[in-house]
DNA sequence: TCTTTAAATCGACATTTCTCGATACATCGA
DNA sequence: TCGATGTATCGAGAAATGTCGATTTAAAGA
């Protein structure tokens, strides 16, 4: 757990939103075409329609937080599902209380 | 309070060291040649000699971590002592746990 | 197998951040 | 008032980050 690394991931805009709307799908993202729920997360698609980015800078964002495990991927079949890992965001904020 | 703001400024190994330092200036800084206490906070020239870096790189970090209130300048005679903001890291802290 | 679709990667350019040395400003002491 | 000292600001170049469109990869379906 590097917390400045984790720092660097959060300190963009709509990377440190992407982890907040990724807390709760269900109310910020509309739900996948094919119905399938949030369980494994969000594909980039619904992600990348939110943002109003292009879908390679959401897919580079993407990898940036998964690089520091803020998030999880699940890919199924053409799809890659993120979903918040809520066990890194925790721990962050806990080190970070210590460390400031 | 803007979190991301506070973040970026916080998202540099540096500047996040500083902000750890000043919690406890007594353990991490050398004292005041004349002898003063940390009362007011630590002056620019042993925060630099901490660092390691340029005395006007060190300047203007100090500028970014008061623009967004995580410390506070006094400025008495020729030295400028700055010290943490207590009050806005708790904030911080405490914001930051809400929104993610 | 060919086409379509979702996502990742690549290459490029613009913007921001990092970092320095030089200079300016302010204050103190002689 | 002059020189020394501490800090801030300026200007610049290097490095990192933001962002895009084009291309590649992988999987699905016809």
């Amino acid at each position: 757990m590097n917390l400045v690394e984790i720092t660097k991931a959060l300190a963009n805009e709509m990377r440190f939103d992407i982890v907040r709307w990724l807390r709760d799908p269900e109310t910020n993202f509309r739900p996948h075409k094919d119905g399938k729920d949030f369980s494994d997360g969000v594909c980039v698609a619904v992600i990348q329609e939110k943002c109003g980015l292009s879908q390679s800078t959401v897919s580079h964002y993407m990898a940036i937080l998964q690089r520091c495990d803020l998030v999880i991927a699940t890919r199924i079949g053409k799809w890659t599902y993120y979903r918040r890992n809520d066990a890194t965001v925790r721990t962050y904020l806990s080190q970070l209380q210590l460390a400031l």
